[in-house]
DNA sequence: CATGAATGAGAATTCATTCAT
DNA sequence: TATGAATGAATTCTCATTCAT
C-alpha cells in the first residue's frame, strides 16, 4: 500500500493545482517587483536583471512568465488598471453631491494607499505617447473619467459641465503629480478645498 | 610682440571673437538639436549619434563642447530655463489683477508658442526626482512659481493664497500636460475660464 | 487516479518486464521525436523543449533517458543506423548484376520511404566532420558502402572499380540531397537511368 | 603658412575617400572571417564574438558595418557568389565539347581554389530550406547550371539533355561534397573520368 | 578643431541542465 | 519515475565614450 502511494506520488509530484498556484504567486511577485522598480528607477532604467533581484530569483525565470520586457510592462498595466478599484467602479446612482464625494474619496483614498501604482502611472504617462499600443488604456481611462464626472457635474446642475470635468481632470493630475514627487505638498488641504468648491457648487 | 599681432592680423583679423562666436553658435545648435530629440523621443531613447546627425555634426564634435550626455542634458536644461521668459520676469508692481493677468497671459503664450521646451519639461519632471542635481532646478523653479503667485493672490485680496497658489500650480501643470498629449484639449476654453475665476476672485 | 490504481493493482505481478518494456517505448518515443525535430529544423534549432512536447513528456524525464541534448543526439543516429536495413545487409553471393539491382533497389527504398531519416542523415554530414564522435560512424559507413559497390562492380567486370565505386558513391549522395530538396527532382527517372547505365557495363 | 596647413588638416582630418577605403578594408576583413569560421564551425556555432576575434576587432565594430548577424550572413552570400567566377560567366558559343571541358575545368578550378566558399557553400545548402530568403539564391543559381548543362549537351546531341544535366548535377555536387570532407578523395580522377564520358557521349 | 572608426561595458534574451517535490 | 520551475552561462546587440588622424 505504501509503494503503491509512494508510485503515485512518483507519478504526480505535484498536482496541476499546486503547479498553478506556484506560478500565480510567483507571477504576482514578479509583477510586484517590476512595478516597484518602474515606479521607482523609471522603465528604462530597470533592468531585467534589478527585477529579478528584487523578485529574488533568476534572471532567465523572468521568461519563464514574461516573454520580453515590453510584455511585462503590459501586464504590469494591465494588472494594475484591473486591480484600481477607481476605475472599476460602476456609476451611481446616488444624489449627485454624495455621488462626487465618493469619487473624489476613492481617488483620495487610492492615491495615498497605492503611492506606488500612481509613482508608475505617472512614469507611464510620458511614455504612452510614443506607444501607441499603451494610448489606447489612458484614452479609454481618461474618457471614463471625464464622462463620469461629466454627467455628475450635470446631474448636479454646474453650467458647462463637461469642460469643468476637463478642468477637474487637469487639476487632479496636476494634484497627483505634486503629491508623488513633493513631499511636502498639502494633499489633504487640497483635496478638501476640491471637494468643498465643487460641492458648492451643486445642487443636492 | 609685433610678430603676434601681424601674424593674428594675417591669418584672420577677428579670429578669437569669430571663433567664439562660432563656438558659441555650434553650441546652440547642439543644445537645440538635443532639446528637440529629448522631447521628442525621450532623454534615453535619444543617442549621442541621432543628436550629432540632427544638428548636423560629427559624434566626436559633441565631446567637444560637453562632458558627457549628462552634462550635456543639464546644459539643455541651463538654457531652456534661462530662455524661458516666464521663469525670469521680475515681480511687477501692477495691481493685482492686472499682474495676475499678464503672468497667466505669459503662460499661456510661453506655452503655445515653445511646446517643445513643455514637451521636454514634463519628460523631464518625472527623471528629475531620481536625479538630485535636476531637482534643484524644480524645487527653485516651482518654490519662485509659488511665492509669485501667492505674492499676487495676496495683494487680490484672496484668502488663504498659499494653498490657492498651490492649487493653481496643480492646476496649470495638469492643464500643460493635457495640452501637451492630448489634441483636442481645449486649452483656451479652460485658460479663459481660469483668469475668470481667479480675477473674479481679486478685488481690483 | 481511480484508473492509475488500478492499472497499477494489475500490472504489478510484471512490474519488471512492463518497466522495461516502458521504457523502452519511452524512449524509443523520444528518439522518434528528437529524428522527426532534427531533420525538421535541424539540431541546432531543435530544443530539448520542444522535443519533449513533440514526445508528449516533460523536459526534465528527457535527462532520465539520456545525459545530454550531445548523447540523444548520438542515439539518434545510432538507432537510425542500426535500423537502416540499408546499411545492414549481409553481401551477396548472387551474380552481380541481380545483387547490384537489389542494392540499388533497397537505396531507392529507404530514401523514398525513410525521408526523414536521410534528411537527417544530410544534416548530420556537415555536422560530423565538427564532431570526431559522430565522424567514425560515417567513415565506417561510407567504407562499407564503397567495399560493397566496389566489390559488386569487380565481379561484374566493371574496370577501375573502386574508382567507380566512389563515383557511384557520389552520384548517389548528390543524387539524394537534390531529391530530398527539390520537391520537382525527378528521382525515379534517374534511379533508373543509374541502374541502366551499370547494369550495361556489367557481365551477367 | 604652417599653421594654416595644420588648420586645415585639422579640418579634413581625413577624406572621404580614405574613411571610404577603410570601410572597405574592414568590411572585406569582417566578411573574410565571417566566411572563414562559417565554413569552419557552421553558422550556428559561429559567434559574433569569433568573429570579431577573427577579424582582430571588437565585438561592437561588426555592428557598425552590419545591423545583425542575419544580415551579416547574407553579405557573405551575396560576396561569395559576386566574387565566384563559375556564377558569372556569359555563355560561350564555343564548340559543346569545347564549352563543356571549359565548364567543368573552371568548376574544378573554383572547387580546389576556393574550397573555403564551397565548404560554406555546402553548409548553407541545408540552412537554406529553412530559411526562405536564401532559398531564391540557390534556386536560381541551381536553375541556371541546369539551364547551362543542358543547352551544352543538346548541342552535342547527348539525347534526354535535361535528365542528363540533372544526373550530371548531381553528380557533381555529390563529388563536391566528398571532396570537401574527405581528404583521400581522388577528386582529379573522378573530374578527368566524367570530362571523358561525357565528352565521348557528345559529337564535336 | 573635426571626423567617424573603434572600443567595451552592459542589456535583453535563450536554452541546456538541475532540482525540489 | 515524472514534472516543470528554476538557474546561469552564453549570445546578440546597443551606445556612450575614446582615439588616431
Amino acid at each position: 500500500m505504501t509503494e503503491r502511494l509512494v508510485n503515485i506520488k512518483y507519478m504526480s509530484p505535484r498536482t496541476p493545482e499546486q503547479f498553478e498556484q506556484m506560478r500565480e504567486e510567483r507571477r504576482e511577485s514578479i509583477i510586484n517587483a517590476a512595478l516597484e522598480l518602474f515606479a521607482r528607477k523609471g522603465v528604462d532604467h530597470t533592468t531585467i536583471s534589478a527585477i529579478a533581484k528584487e523578485a529574488d530569483i533568476s534572471k532567465g525565470l523572468i521568461y519563464n512568465y514574461f516573454d520580453s520586457k515590453e510584455q511585462l510592462l503590459e501586464e504590469v498595466i494591465n494588472q494594475g488598471f484591473a486591480e484600481m478599484p477607481l476605475f472599476n467602479g460602476t456609476p451611481s446612482d446616488a444624489p449627485p453631491k454624495e455621488t462626487f464625494n465618493q469619487l473624489m474619496k476613492d481617488l483620495y483614498t487610492s492615491v495615498t494607499q497605492h503611492r506606488i501604482f500612481w509613482q508608475f502611472y505617472t512614469e507611464l504617462l510620458l511614455q504612452v505617447f510614443r506607444n501607441p499600443e499603451l494610448a489606447d488604456h489612458f484614452a479609454a481611462t481618461y474618457r471614463q473619467f471625464i464622462g463620469t464626472f461629466t454627467e455628475v457635474l450635470r446631474r448636479g446642475g454646474v453650467p458647462g459641465p463637461e469642460l469643468e470635468a476637463r478642468k477637474l481632470a487637469s487639476l487632479l493630475d496636476g494634484m497627483m503629480l505634486h503629491y508623488l514627487y513633493d513631499e511636502d505638498y498639502p494633499l489633504q488641504a487640497i483635496y478638501e478645498d476640491i471637494v468643498e468648491t465643487y460641492t458648492s457648487m451643486m445642487h443636492s
